[in-house]
DNA sequence: TTGAAAGCGCTAACAA
DNA sequence: TTGTTAGCGCTTTCAA
């Protein structure tokens, strides 16, 4: 690996010019970079990221944590930091964590080794005290996806309050009073302000609320089957659910039709979330849709746009849509 | 941030004793290690890997090259990978390449700038040229999910001409002799292993196979809805169909609906990959089920095991297995 | 416009 | 068992 100095001895120049210019900074003449460009091709230099991290005690990765079980959502946010990324030089880290402090602070440790420059968490639950200590590394850090309010940190997401408030808005409208929430996991930040939008729904209406008609779960297809088959046993059925995920969505759709209900006529489904899953089920599922690819672009380019200070980072809701499919269609 | 001097001064020991003790080489008494660890504590002292890599010329951390049009599968390959990456102490840098040389030659680059401990290339289809220039950085680097059959340029993947060759002998066996082919790219390494195979045992059983049963195509969903459309208005329609994707089996089977076709009565349908839509279609759809996890768990493992010896890389196909579900049932 | 030289934090001979 | 010291490749004053 040739460095700088074989760079300088061949130009006969010396390192600090071969620097400047590789760097374009400072003053040079244009013979001068020619020259050293040159000499770059011939010995096919290469920059020693570590050197440079090491004195300039910063780099270009920003790094991304993410939730060990990451879904197909955060495919479609990573491509779209990773779209940006690259656009502007970044060099993109991943590290895993879970629910537990423990995962998080080995995290958040691994982060603290290098210069990096921001720290994208994707659906990572920190604990009030893994929140300090991700404050005290001093790394701008914005959270993707879900968000803490009531505080001053940063994040880009979708408004789930919103979300749980207009699907369920949506149903009502279609004429409904007496709607399900399924498969949302309640003591997740996502899933306690979907709930609170649809409490919030239903109530603006004078709707009953009964227990029942909620059914708590982790976003999973499973959870979507066992909440249907629930739903189908107890006295008040729903005419139309709120499915918590696309996965839920289709767990309720495909448990309605085991136990011989037909959607939309005997039942309407709305979905959260919007996935290629939603348009490939018969009968299509009508969708919340977010833009998850939106959230990762987003998120880079808040970064960039502050140039990584901490404290310019704004908070931003990315838009959502329904789509209507047939699950929703009228008889 | 403190460094190495602080514990130093703190210990009244030398910067060399503590780096021995943090690295656990050497000799050093037990009561110098918990003094140590002590400062360690209290000074939260973090290692600085900049300076580490620079003087070592080496790291822990493994770079993953995964393609721009990432499906759902590289997440599953990114969590095996993962999973074993953070048990071993290993890092993941992510860098995104696509078809082109230009994309694959600038995601080399910057893999260069590191002292990279090994490379994985997950579905990034390598040039003659490109392929020299990973050869030229020297560092270990192992395709995932893809292989240069007839070349020593070792892989992990799964072995794409007996998937093709398997299910399609499924089929045979199952009393079919008009079998399709869909959606495919047999300009791709995966693609013109799994229609090799599918001609190999056409061949032997002596079926006649014209040109009209393969519909070519990206693996996608649309693909899939092509070739169905395709199929249903040639003369010779086969009784079943090879998808070259779940994607693409999900395209044939709603596409087949869309065209009053009843699966499997009228056309049974096999599937390649084998993930969660698979069972979520109605009829579940029989899969060739790759274990995408086990891929990206075996590539790090054999990372680990040759202790990053490029040269000790070996190949190695992961088991896949039918699971035969609704839509080859007979009737 | 260019060069000399110091130093980032760490590791690894070599010496004690 | 521990310390001294050189140096990894780069950037950045300061001086020329």
């Amino acid at each position: 690996m040739s460095t700088i100095k074989d760079i300088a001895k061949r130009t006969g120049l010396s390192t600090a010019t071969v620097s400047r210019v590789l760097n374009q900074k400072g003053k040079y003449t244009q013979a001068t970079a020619d020259k050293i460009h040159q000499a770059v091709q011939d010995l096919d230099y290469k920059i020693n990221t570590s050197a440079r991290e090491l004195v300039t005690q910063e780099s270009n990765v920003v790094m991304v944590m993410v939730n060990h079980s990451a879904t197909n959502f955060s495919t479609q946010i990573m491509q779209g930091i990773l779209s940006v990324a690259q656009q502007n030089g970044l060099t993109i880290m991943v590290i895993y964590a879970g629910d537990d402090a423990a995962s998080q602070q080995a995290a958040l440790d691994t982060v603290s080794e290098r210069p990096v420059r921001a720290l994208l968490i994707i659906s990572v639950p920190f604990t009030e005290v893994t929140l300090m200590q991700l404050h005290d590394t001093h790394i701008p850090y914005l959270f993707v996806s879900m968000a803490y309010p009531g505080t001053e940190i940063p994040f880009i997401s979708s408004d789930d309050y919103q979300i749980g408030y207009q699907a369920t808005e949506y149903l009502i409208e279609a004429g409904h009073t007496k709607i399900g929430l399924a498969g949302i996991d309640p003591t997740s930040y996502v899933g306690e302000q979907r709930q609170a939008g649809y409490l919030a729904a239903l109530a603006e209406h004078e709707l009953a609320m009964p227990d029942e008609l909620i059914h708590t779960g982790d976003y999973s297809y499973a959870t979507g089957q066992q909440a249907m088959t629930a739903y189908h046993q107890q006295a008040d059925t729903p005419t139309a659910i709120v499915g918590g995920s696309d996965l839920v969505t289709v767990g309720l759709l495909n448990q309605a039709q085991v136990l011989g209900l037909t959607v939309p006529d005997d039942l309407t489904l709305i979905s959260i979330d919007g996935t290629e899953l939603t348009w490939m089920m018969h009968p299509n599922l009508t969708s919340v849709t977010q833009d998850f690819r939106a959230m990762g672009e987003k998120a880079m380019q808040e970064l960039l746009d502050t140039d990584f200070h901490p404290n310019a980072l704004t908070s931003t809701f990315i838009d959502f849509k329904i789509d209507a499919r047939e699950s929703t269609e009228k008889a």
